[in-house]
DNA sequence: ACCTGAACACCGTTCAAGT
DNA sequence: ACCTGAACACCGTTCAAGT
């Protein structure tokens, strides 16, 4: 028989940190994510935190370049079948952790989201598009997955647990007789009767590259 | 000669306070409206405000229609270039208030932006449009307006006030020879060589709306 | 009706002290 | 090297008290 150490907690460390803040973020969303509620979670006094984490916005930095880390890359595609599937998985993720897009744009991109960059990049210069189009294309793609990822879990996240009673309460406020559209609108979203146009508005954007691309090279 | 009131300070109310607001909020940034510091550019003490806001929610609730209802509404054009100009004039907008692309999707829509979103889906509707791609359509724009303007402002916004040195500390932390490709699309940014690519997309997004349109219906 | 002071339960972070 | 307690300068909000 000893007597129990104390000390035989698992010891802190970035990466135990970071995981534990991204599940925490997950599930209660990022707004309840503090230095203190982390340090509880993990069974150490907040200032521990500090010797692993020079501030919050650096563990926010982490957090995110630890997303980003898990975006397959593909490989073996051509390139604009390829920067397709990135974007569609791209979108996966973000649904997994809802917090990370409004903070991808806050954060100064870490080594993951360097490698992902200079994937897209490389892709698109491969894909046969004039180094202009294949600029604009860059950005269209992932202001595309960034925004409607953002629509789309803005509504749901932000809104409360149920967003199908926040449309509810949202069109039995409006005067039916002044908001026709927006009232037919919002019930076809309750009836699911409209498909996601995530990918519609892909390929749309992506063909358009193609054809001005081809228009402008004739 | 009379001694002077010392409640000859302008009254408050919700005007004002949301007014004040939003000025802060421009220059500072969401991120220093405190409900404290509010109360003291406006010469009251904290508590005063909560006589006429119930909380800083419905506060910043209030601050995004106000923002809202800045956008004007076309009116005389032909739907889809109505929708055109209403979407170059949000971006305008969420220009001028960096803050609110991302309010704009936590807050449920208030009056002004009610009207927004009909006016919206009711040139949709009448664009001649399939119902479906409407819909879509409807979500397409959105989403690239805010996302655009989202990644264009997130940059310049919250990486602190001069986005170049940002942009140079990071190419400068990319080993050369990795990266080329990301090397060369900051370089491009700093040189100012693209044009920006918010107004090609989104005709890209018009234009393919229209020729799936012609696609399915005939 | 509107304003306010004290108090509560939180934040992130500094700094000096422990082992 | 890593952990911690006390302290600082902040938050949003409740509640009872003033006019």
């Amino acid at each position: 028989m000893y007597v129990v150490n104390p000390d035989e907690r698992i010891p802190l460390g970035r990466q135990r940190i970071v995981a534990t803040a991204i599940a925490l973020a997950d599930t209660d969303g990022v707004g309840s994510l503090s230095m203190r509620r982390l340090a509880r979670e993990l069974g150490f006094e907040v200032m521990s935190l500090y010797n692993h984490v020079a501030s919050k916005d650096e563990l926010l930095s982490l957090m995110v370049d630890e997303v980003a880390g898990e975006i397959r890359l593909p490989e073996g595609e051509a390139p604009l079948a390829a920067i397709r599937e990135l974007t569609v998985r791209t979108r996966e993720i973000y649904r997994r952790h809802p917090w990370v897009p409004t903070l991808w744009l806050r954060q100064v991109p870490g080594p993951n989201r360097q490698v992902l960059m200079e994937t897209q990049l490389r892709l698109f210069a491969d894909s046969g598009l004039s180094p202009e189009l294949a600029h604009h294309g860059f950005h269209a793609v992932g202001n595309h997955v960034l925004g409607y990822t953002l629509q789309e879990l803005g509504m749901e996240v932000a809104m409360g647990a149920d967003p199908d009673h926040v449309a509810r309460d949202f069109i039995d406020g409006l005067p039916d007789d002044e908001f026709p559209h927006s009232i037919a609108h919002v019930q076809q979203h309750l009836a699911g009767e409209t498909s996601s146009s995530f990918e519609l508005v892909l390929d749309l954007i992506l063909d358009g590259l193609l054809r001005l691309d081809a228009a402008g090279g004739e």
